[in-house]
DNA sequence: GCCAACGTTGGC
DNA sequence: GCCAACGTTGGC
């Protein structure tokens, strides 16, 4: 199983947006970016993945399960874009932030720290073991 | 709200 | 195919 990071600005598309949605979940659609799109590409159903909060809050707030593979996103007409889709699988106790991780000397190496502008990006098992325990799971 | 960084677009 | 111009993102 693999492990993600889906990053989404919260008055577009929140972590209560997702919660809302249960078990159905939700596309992760409206990604214009062929890096992220790749990465969508190779999620399977069951991989998990961060969801965080781009500009006030920068913070890592739940966990969410892929439940669908790609697939073309129904936002759009252009055959390049696909998107997965995701459910909320619990919220992170105390959300992680930003400066958090940038300081954590074990995760200087995460995407969100070294291309903060990518929007679906992958991470090791090791990052992902480090956050969950500073988000107190 | 500003601006740096990045990705994409389009003219040549 | 290169590269300048532009638009968008997201941290600060």
């Amino acid at each position: 199983m693999a492990y993600w990071l889906f990053k989404s600005e919260p008055n577009t598309w929140g972590w209560q947006d997702q919660i809302a949605k249960g078990d159905v979940g939700e596309e992760w659609d409206g990604v214009r970016n062929y890096q992220a799109r790749n990465f969508m590409r190779a999620m399977e159903i069951g991989d998990r993945g961060f969801f965080y909060h781009s500009m006030k809050e920068k913070s890592v707030v739940g966990i969410v399960e892929v439940i669908a593979t790609a697939h073309p996103d129904s936002t759009t007409d252009d055959p390049r874009w696909e998107c997965v889709d995701i459910k909320a699988v619990e919220t992170v106790p105390t959300p992680v932030t930003l400066d958090q991780i940038k300081a954590d000397p074990r995760l200087t190496e995460m995407v969100l720290v070294k291309n903060s502008r990518l929007s679906v990006q992958p991470v090791t098992n090791e990052e992902w073991q480090i956050v969950c325990t500073l988000g107190g799971l």
